[in-house]
DNA sequence: ATTAATTGGTAACAACATAACGCAAGCGTT
DNA sequence: AACGCTTGCGTTATGTTGTTACCAATTAAT
């Protein structure tokens, strides 16, 4: 079992948007269905608009366009259908943002560490064992028993480094 | 040069309140002083309220502090005045909680890493290189360069530890 | 079919954060 | 001291994010 998974990683040149989109509402139809859990119109649709931007979403913008295709739409008909995608590890949340983003591998729980393009906007996602393994050594130093945790990483994205150091000399 | 700084421990039972405040902001004017910038009465105040308590404090609640205080009192004077305190590294922001903690080391630039106790509600910082360079290493293989991170740890702290395996039997 | 549990529509509100404007105090020059 | 510049912050308003409470509609279980 590799230690570092990479579940959401940089776009790739050669990806397809809307395969990628329909991979992951298939994956999460699958998972629920294996759990007995409903993926709803609502929350799969929610979903679906998680997953149309690589970019982390604001609850408020699913709002937004949910209000164009469903009448009554409010501020807790996101938030409820966004509760049970994390609940179910479809989404997850990325707390410096306030935003959310889907997660590319809802079969294995998971916690998940961030990167965050502060270039482009995108974020990748680790799940590196062994960072939580350290962090949970140094913090056991202090008698802390760790149950949960929150990484995000800023920074700049193999592309963006690519086309920063292009337009260096132009 | 230690690699984990504990920047913030829980507290000891030898903890003088009183003491730990006045300390903290005589740190702050020495190093406000030393670097030119001004430690307003406003901004020293609200640093005050921040180590008040060693719980994260919220902006609202500090602002409610200063209403009785300080007529005409705004959200805009209390997150200003916060502003001023992170850009100076007198205080963090714990993502996680939207609040702010009090920083311990404030003469060392830092980041710091948060253990964040979900029985008592304490913070403790860290300050690990080797823990950021393993991260900076990981995200480096995805070719990502790392320039910020925010890492917040949830679980028990030692002292709730103790208090609860005492609780257990009665 | 009847009941019980889940889902989500609706309205109101609570919590968190920023924008824009202007005055006045502090400062550095002359 | 007089001038003009910058900074701090009071003030008003607004924008963003998240929650509570209640009830109607749908679904699942008996």
């Amino acid at each position: 079992m590799p230690e570092n998974h990479v579940l959401r990683p940089f776009k790739t040149p050669a990806h397809r948007h809307e395969q990628c989109v329909a991979d992951a509402v298939a994956a999460a139809e699958a998972e629920c269905q294996r759990r007995g859990h409903r993926l709803t119109d609502l929350r799969r649709r929610v979903l679906e608009l998680v997953w149309d931007s690589h970019e982390p979403v604001k609850a408020y913008d699913l709002l937004n366009r949910l209000r164009g295709e469903r009448r009554g739409a409010a501020p807790p008909t996101v938030y409820r259908a966004l509760e049970f995608l994390q609940n179910e590890g479809l989404v997850h949340r990325i707390e410096s943002l306030n935003a959310f983003v889907g997660c590319g591998e809802p079969h294995r729980r998971h916690i998940g560490q961030f990167l965050i393009c502060e270039h482009c906007g995108t974020v990748a996602e680790m799940d590196d064992s062994e960072v939580s393994a350290l962090l949970a050594q140094k913090a056991a130093g202090l008698g802390f028993l760790v149950s949960g945790e929150v990484i995000e990483l800023r920074g700049i994205c193999a592309d963006c480094t690519v086309r920063l150091a292009g337009s260096d000399k132009p």
